[in-house]
DNA sequence: TAGATTGTTAATCGATTAACAATC
DNA sequence: TAGATTGTTAATCGATTAACAATC
């Protein structure tokens, strides 16, 4: 079913995966996210179909580039309609799998982690931060945006009990590694990597860097260069 | 020396902005940093020199690659030897902009604004946030992690008067835009924004987003596949 | 109908990777 | 010297953009 010979397509399966011998257009799937908060922005005004030359220009991106990255959801539209826009929304909540929710650990209550606890937009993204974990004494046994705080000897155990399957990582530098083995010794299938550390993992492992200072990067360089022409 | 085009090139100047000319390749600048922290490192255990085979083994990415990266700083490297540390240090730094510091405004405490106003490590980027502003009457006049939180209507005159270039911008999506504007007005020159809201702005100005949910796009992706294939 | 928009195929552009001479 | 590494030029790969027929 997943097989797709040169020859024969596949037939139409909703819930197939991503064909692994496709290549995955990692710049597409990154845009996929703004569309989707625009298209809800849409679908709230109460319109119900969109065109990509709308959303590409309120995005200032090219309208052949949006059309693109909405096809890998194998969504159709219609000549001079558009799309329908809940629809579209489905077809790429379905794609990224953010219509059945994955709960998370996050290890490393610091103050980045405090904030990611706090922070009520990851469902939709269908994600569920269920609870923290710490190595601080002083820490373990609190409540944080009404998430508990636990200690790592329970880590282990409850990822395996509960079938966590995402660690979000936010422990100092120092810690990065190891605490990201004990999530891949735990079970866990995905590692959201908020710390500046390139970790190492078994490759059946997901690791998703969150790169602020590659993007504080651009920012500087661009900036200097401003700067220095005055 | 470095290259010849039809037009005149511009002399050999240390200081020289980046060619605008030349196309500036972002995913190359987006690496650097990752450089940048590796090599403090080799710093740290004393090694003098550092290979691009070195640096690439332990990033887990080409040589040819990194030697590509690192050539945009200019920098040149002596065969069989490789790079001297401090120097390719300096190189990067330079480069980006990141030795001279750049003083910040954050707008928007919230939790990702509070977790931001502590993060200790923006030194090392060469940015350092000097005061904060909110629009709530509760956290005006507070401090977090010893920066004071000020009130939007110091905003534009403390930009002028302190000659702040970047913005960062923290608060809910709903503000963002109109915030971004206040920033522009104001006269910065650079905005940092966490919000998930695509800005509009003068192209005068730099605007990098950070962007979570594309991160977070990834990741779901490529778990949903692979819980998929079992 | 005419015009706007889709979907697809082709062309272009830029980034990555390979090849290789120069060199310490 | 021999082998490792740099720097540069060429080849490959992938993403973006352009072109255009199909269609509502």
């Amino acid at each position: 079913m997943i097989e797709t010979p040169a020859t024969a397509p596949s037939l139409e399966d909703p819930d197939m995966a991503h064909d692994p011998l496709r290549p995955l257009p990692l710049p597409s799937v990154r845009r996929l996210p703004l569309y989707l908060r625009y298209l809800k922005e849409v679908e709230a005004e109460g319109r119900e179909s969109v065109s990509c030359t709308h959303i590409a220009e309120h995005l200032n991106l090219g309208s052949i580039q949006v059309r693109k990255d909405l096809a890998l959801t194998d969504i159709v539209g219609r000549p001079k309609i558009g799309f329908e826009t809940r629809a579209l929304i489905e077809a790429i909540e379905t794609f990224l799998g953010w219509n059945n929710t994955q709960e998370a650990f996050l290890v490393g209550v610091g103050s980045l982690g405090h904030a990611l606890l706090g922070y009520g937009g990851f469902d939709e993204f269908g994600l569920s931060i269920v609870a923290a974990f710490d190595v601080a004494a002083d820490k373990v046994g609190t409540k944080v945006h009404s998430k508990e705080v636990l200690p790592m000897e329970m880590f282990a155990d409850l990822v395996q009990r509960m079938h966590i399957n995402i660690g979000v990582l936010t422990v100092p530098a120092a810690a990065a590694q190891s605490v990201a083995d004990l999530m891949v010794k735990s079970g866990m299938r995905a590692i959201w990597n908020f710390t500046p550390v390139k970790l190492t993992a078994p490759d059946t492992i997901v690791v998703e860097d969150v790169r602020m200072a590659a993007s504080f990067a651009v920012l500087a360089k661009r900036l200097s260069d401003l700067l220095k022409r005055h």
